[in-house]
DNA sequence: ATTAGCTGCTAATACGCATTAGCAGTCAAG
DNA sequence: CTTGACTGCTAATGCGTATTAGCAGCTAAT
C-alpha cells in the first residue's frame, strides 16, 4: 500500500558504495568524465540501478538541465473536435508523428484561459512547463503574438502568419497559389464570370484565398459576385449566382458549397451541369457530402510534421525558424465542368 | 532579440523591494501567512509581477511541491486518427472536457518508444512528469500493467482490466451486459440459432463481449457458428451464415459487418429481411456506413470524464481508485428484425 | 626528493520554487 | 520594566539531478 519511498541517486549511491554524483556520471556523463570511472565501479552501479528498477526524476533533471523533450500545442479553440470542430486533428497527427520521432511528448495546452476566449498568456499560464511550442488556430491574437515574437520562447505557428513586431515563424499551404491555380482552371474550361462566397480576411487563411482569387483576375476573368457572409441561406445564395451571371461559384467554406449544391439539386439543377463549384481547400469529413468537390488539397499532417521538426531545430540549435508555405495540389473532383451558356 | 533572460522570483523580489520568499507567499501562501503581509506589500509585488509578466516555472513548482497540475496520457496506439484509425478521439475529448474543469493540463506520452510498439517504460520512463496518468488502448502489455499496479504511481486505465497482481483501476464499458441485452432482445424476436463473428479473446473488451454473449445462451438460444477471424471474406462468411442456419449474426467488428452487409446486397438479399445483423459497441465514423446498424451505444466521451475524474481523486486525495464499468444502452437500428425461418 | 601527471573518485553548488522556523520591532498588559 | 503577543517580514532549507572543481593516492619522470 504505502508504496516504497521513490528512489533517488543518493539510494543507488548508498547501496553501490559510491557518491550521489558517480551515480549521475554513469547514468549519463560526458565521455571525458566516463573515461575517469573505471568499468568495474560502472557496472557496479548499472548493477543496483538495475536491480532496484532506478528510473531518474524527469523533473529533477529539467530542473539542472532546464530541457525536458515537452513540446507544447497551444490551440486556439479545443483541440480534440467537437460536434463540428474537428479542425486540428490532422495537424495534431503530423505533429504526434514527428514528436515521436523526435523522442518529445506534448503538452496540450487545455487549461489556459476559460471556454472561448483562450489566451497563451492568460494568467497561471503553464506554457513554459515545456521546451518550446506550437499555436494552432484560425485566427490569431495578434498582441500575444507580438509578445511571442519579441520574447526569447521558441515556438512555431501552423498556418501563414503576418508579421507581428518582427517575422514569424511557421508552416503553412500555399492558399494563394491553390487558390490561382483553380482559377486559372476554371478560366481554361471557359469559365469568365466567377463568384466569391467567403469573407476576404481578416484572418491570413482567407486573405489569402482572397488574394490568390483577385490575382488571377483580369485576363477574361471577371469577379461578378462575391458574397462576404457565411452562413448564408443557400437559396438565396443560389439566386444571386444566377442573377449574377456566374458560371462558377468558389467557396472557401466546404459547408456552404455543400449547402448550396443541396438546394441547386433540389432545383432540379445540376453540378456542373449547370454551374460549376470549387471549394478553396480540402475539408475534413468531406467523405460526408456525397458530391466530390473540386478543390485543392491541404497537406496538414504535413505541416504538422514540418512545424514540429522546425520547433525542434528552434530548440535544439537555436536556429531562428523560418517561413514555409507548403504546396496544395489541386483535387480534381467533380463539380468544376466546362462553362456553360446562359442567356 | 536576445532577450532578457527568464525571470525568477529573485528578480521580482528585488524588484519590490522584498525577499523571495515573500513573493513566494504572495503568489500561492496559505491565508495564515498571507494574513501577515500587509495589503500594502502584497499589491506592490502583484504590481511587479503585473508589468513583467512573470509565471512562475511549473518544472521548479513541482520540483518543490511534488504537484504540477499535469496529466499523463499514454496511448498503446498513436492518439490522433489517422485514416483508418481513430480509436481514441472520442475518449480524449472527454479527458480533455474533465481535464479543463479540473485545471489541469494534459501530457500525451508520444516519446515512449517506436513505431507501433509503445511502452510505457520505455526509456527513462517520462511518466513521472505528470501528477497520474491515463492509460488507454485495445490491448495492455500485461507486465507494464502489473509494474503500474505495484507501484505507488497514480494511474486509471480505460477500459475494463483484469486484475494485474492487484486490482486496476478503471472506467470501462459494460460490454457483455450490452451484449446479453442484445441477443435477448434477439430471442424476443424469435431468433434461437446464432452466429457470432469475431475472436473471443484475448483483449478484455472482446473477452466481455463473448461472455456476454455465451452467458445469454441456452433457454432456446443457440450458437450455431462461430468464425474468429477477423477479415475473412464476406462471402465466406455469407456462405457460413447460410449453411449454419443462422438467422442472425453478431459482429465484433463494425467493419465485417459493413462488408457481410454489402455483400449480401449484392446478392440480392436485404437485412433484415433475409438475415439479421447486430454489432457489439457502436463505432466511430459509422456514418460512413448507410445502414444503422442495430447495436449498443459505447458512452466513450462519458469513459474519458469519469477516468479523469477518478485519476484527479486518486493523485489529490490519495483515493485508491475504483473500477467503473458504464452501462452500454442498445442501439436501436435498422438490422435486426424478426427471425425469418428458412428451409 | 620534488614535481607532474594520472586515476578514481567526492564535495559543493546551482536550478527556481515552497515552506518553516524564527528574528527584530512594536504595543499592551501585568 | 518585564513578559507576552502580535506584526512584518527574511534566512535557510529541501526537492533530485547535472556539473565542475578539486582532493587523495599513486606512478613515473626529473
Amino acid at each position: 500500500m504505502a508504496a516504497p519511498k521513490r528512489l533517488t541517486q543518493h539510494d543507488i549511491a548508498k547501496l553501490a558504495g559510491v557518491s550521489q554524483a558517480t551515480v549521475s556520471l554513469v547514468l549519463n556523463g560526458a565521455p571525458t568524465a566516463l573515461a575517469r570511472i573505471p568499468q568495474e565501479t560502472r557496472e557496479r552501479v548499472q548493477q543496483v540501478i538495475r536491480t532496484t528498477g532506478y528510473v531518474a526524476d524527469p523533473i529533477a533533471r529539467r530542473m539542472a538541465k532546464g530541457l525536458n523533450r515537452i513540446l507544447g500545442v497551444f490551440t486556439y479553440e479545443p483541440a480534440f473536435p467537437s460536434a463540428q470542430a474537428d479542425f486540428f486533428t490532422p495537424f495534431l497527427l503530423g505533429i504526434e508523428e514527428e514528436a515521436q520521432i523526435q523522442n518529445y511528448d506534448l503538452l496540450l495546452l487545455t487549461g489556459a484561459g476559460v471556454g472561448q476566449d483562450r489566451k497563451i498568456f492568460a494568467d497561471g499560464n503553464r506554457l513554459r512547463i515545456a521546451d518550446g511550442c506550437l499555436v494552432l488556430g484560425r485566427e490569431f491574437d495578434r498582441a500575444e503574438l507580438t509578445r511571442l515574437v519579441s520574447g526569447d520562447y521558441p515556438f512555431v505557428a501552423i498556418g501563414r502568419r503576418e508579421d507581428a513586431g518582427g517575422p514569424v515563424p511557421y508552416v503553412g499551404g500555399d492558399y494563394a497559389n491553390g487558390t490561382r491555380a483553380l482559377v486559372e482552371k476554371a478560366g481554361a474550361l471557359g469559365h469568365s464570370k466567377l463568384a466569391y462566397i467567403g469573407p476576404p480576411g481578416p484572418a491570413e487563411s482567407t486573405a489569402d484565398r482572397w488574394s490568390g482569387f483577385d490575382g488571377a483576375l483580369g485576363d477574361g476573368l471577371e469577379l461578378v459576385l462575391h458574397i462576404e457572409t457565411a452562413g448564408r441561406a443557400a437559396d438565396e445564395i443560389l439566386d444571386a449566382l444566377f442573377g449574377s451571371g456566374a458560371t462558377v461559384a468558389f467557396f472557401v467554406e466546404l459547408a456552404d458549397a455543400v449547402r448550396v449544391e443541396a438546394a441547386a439539386r433540389a432545383r432540379g439543377l445540376s453540378i456542373p451541369g449547370d454551374f460549376s463549384a470549387v471549394v478553396l481547400g480540402s475539408h475534413i469529413r468531406a467523405e460526408r457530402s456525397h458530391v466530390q468537390f473540386t478543390a485543392f488539397d491541404i497537406p496538414r499532417e504535413e505541416m504538422g510534421r514540418q512545424a514540429t521538426a522546425m520547433l525542434v531545430r528552434r530548440i535544439e540549435s537555436g536556429d531562428a525558424g523560418q517561413q514555409i508555405l507548403l504546396t496544395c495540389e489541386p483535387v480534381e473532383g467533380e463539380t468544376l465542368g466546362p462553362a456553360k451558356r446562359r442567356t
